[in-house]
DNA sequence: GTGCCTGTTACCTC
DNA sequence: AGAGGTAACAGGCA
């Protein structure tokens, strides 16, 4: 569920409780291979004294500058955080925890298991096998023509594969494929000029949309995508295709329909985005 | 209870 | 290179 503008809307709201400049006391695990790399001890030993000097995104993982050290976390499926008082006790899916010297905490909640952290030295950072950032200025037609050239894979699985595009998962790939007309199976090579310039302009868009409606959020089980401080994203409203199977396309009243791609629930309009 | 589904990614084989 | 399968894991849902 984290993709790119949920991850973004974690960072955001992390700037504004004032994390930035908060100091690590200490670091509790109750979930041993939540951490990647280091021995949950080591973990814990490593991290703690260290003061957050920055924090930011690369793609769909949260990047915070410590002291010494550089912590990645990849939120997954369902990994969540929240910031509560230390003496709070920790949640049944808690699987980390960061307690400050002000008595604060950030609780990681992570359902499924899936969600990883990373505590790296900062050269290391460089090891990430990431494609462009799409809200960035290295994001440039040029760019985006470039990185597609040569590839002959379907346009779904192709912008779901992070090393070439960061940050799109499969709510935004849907509704980033249905803005730019382009049926998900459509080989690269088969774009058209226009399809890519397309493509090209639909991806921040979308992107940037997610961002403003602070994420999505789907349906009201716990699993789902809260932010810091527990609030919903209202994203889920403005879905185009998204979960919206049996719905009338928003622009041409087709009904929407739902396929599998590459092992993926993928949503789109089957008169708006024609297969070629 | 049973089987199937799910927003991510890594790893494997062909 | 890329397609397809499996796995990690837990819970919702029919």
């Amino acid at each position: 569920m984290p993709e790119l503008p949920e991850v973004e809307t974690i960072v955001r709201e992390m700037a504004e409780v004032n994390l930035v400049g908060s100091v690590i006391d200490s670091a509790k695990v109750y979930w041993p291979r939540t951490i990647e790399i280091l021995a949950p001890d080591d973990f814990c030993k490593l991290i703690s004294g260290q003061t957050i000097k920055n924090i930011g995104r690369r793609g769909k993982f949260l990047v915070f500058t410590l002291t010494k050290n550089i912590l990645l976390v990849h939120l997954r499926m369902t990994g969540k955080f929240f910031l509560v008082d230390f003496k709070t006790s920790p949640t049944s899916h808690e699987r980390v925890r960061l307690i400050f010297t002000d008595g604060r905490a950030l609780r990681f909640e992570d359902q499924r298991k899936f969600g990883r952290w990373y505590l790296i030295s900062p050269e290391d950072i460089t090891k990430l096998k990431l494609g462009l950032e799409p809200l960035s200025s290295e994001f440039t037609l040029k760019a985006f023509k470039n990185c597609i050239k040569g590839h002959t894979a379907q346009i779904k699985p192709f912008l779901l594969n992070q090393r070439y595009i960061a940050g799109l998962g499969n709510i935004y790939v849907d509704e980033v494929l249905w803005e730019a007309k382009i049926h998900p199976k459509t080989p690269l090579n088969y774009l058209t000029k226009e399809d890519v310039t397309s493509l090209y302009h639909a991806i921040p868009i979308i992107l940037y949309r997610g961002i403003s409606n602070m994420g999505t959020t789907l349906g009201s089980h716990q699993a789902n995508y809260f932010s810091v401080s527990g609030r919903r994203g209202s994203n889920q409203h403005q879905l185009r295709v998204f979960r919206q199977e049996g719905h009338p396309c928003p622009r041409c009243k087709t009904t929407i329909i739902k396929i599998i791609v590459a092992q993926r629930g993928t949503h789109l309009c089957p008169k708006c985005q024609v297969f070629k």
